[in-house]
DNA sequence: TTTACTGTTAGGAC
DNA sequence: TGTCCTAACAGTAA
């Protein structure tokens, strides 16, 4: 379920259990219509190792030592594990790197819309893709001059990956939720407070989830994420969940407290 | 059996 | 030229 809190977390997960160990090989499963990385560009990494890692938005990327990196893209529903062994091996397990010593990063991926592909230098992967600034790191007056300014619905803005990278329909339902902002609101007819405290809470809210590790479990009570039905009450007023269709996603909201600007 | 889905992107409409 | 919207992608689960 990857948005950039998710990609973070997967991040780690690979920073943690997959760097420093000498790639001896890769299997794949069940890859029809899954973009992987051809025979040739896969021989690359025989006898390297990942020394690093990286992410900007929802990409994730793994360096090896003084060569090409490893791009993750989860997609939909895709996900990463590092495992010692292949005791409890997952079903939908579509690309695997083989380290020495029998430790093995899976990338599982039920519904086929993520990819890894091997990309040169990820500076000039993020620029030729157009990705606007990691949503973590945006600061006020950019997100200001680029969501602020978008004449379109404020949350087809938010999940705009050219002008902010890394919020998915989940998170951007959070953020608007907690700001009080209609998701179908015109982003460049709200307050400039409105919009530097959707900044504030779209990266509250991003850190909160990526220092859980992605566990929705562990979020706070009232929030959104553990409301998205409708008819549910309203966690912030008394009002009542409802859902409509915003860019062509499914958009959860309190329209008690989520004031339109439009 | 039908419907919806947390992402991306090509193609078309303004 | 830029911006925005829709449909399509493939598979599963409710």
């Amino acid at each position: 379920m990857p948005e950039l809190p998710e990609c973070e977390a997967a991040r780690k997960r690979i920073a943690d259990g997959a760097l420093n160990r000498t790639i001896e090989g890769f299997s794949l499963g069940e890859v029809s219509h899954v973009e992987l990385p051809s025979e040739e560009d896969r021989a690359r990494f025989i006898g390297t190792q990942f020394t690093r890692t990286r992410r900007h938005g929802k990409y994730i990327f793994i360096g090896s030592k003084d060569g090409p990196w490893l791009h993750i893209h989860l997609g939909m529903a895709g996900s990463v594990r590092v495992m010692e062994n292949d005791a409890d091996l997952a079903d939908y397990i579509r690309f695997t790197v083989e380290f020495e010593g029998g430790t093995r990063l899976h990338f599982r991926d039920p519904r086929k819309f993520g990819k890894v592909t091997v990309v040169e230098d990820v500076d000039d992967f993020i620029a030729d893709k157009g990705l606007g600034p990691d949503a973590l790191e945006i600061g006020d007056n950019a997100f200001a001059d680029t969501i602020g300014k978008t004449r379109g619905a404020v949350k087809s803005a938010l999940l705009s990956q050219k002008k902010l990278a890394g919020v998915g329909n989940l998170w951007a339902d959070e953020t608007l939720y907690r700001t009080g902002i209609d998701p179908d609101a015109t982003a460049n007819t709200l307050e400039q407070a409105k919009v530097s405290e959707m900044h504030a809470n779209m990266q509250s809210i991003l850190q909160a989830v990526v220092d859980t590790n992605a566990t929705y479990a562990k979020l706070p009570d009232d929030w959104l994420i553990h409301h998205r039905e409708e008819g549910e009450a309203c966690s912030r007023c008394d009002g009542t969940i409802a859902k409509k269709t915003v860019g062509g996603r499914t958009s959860y909201y309190c329209p008690e407290h989520q004031a339109g600007a439009s």
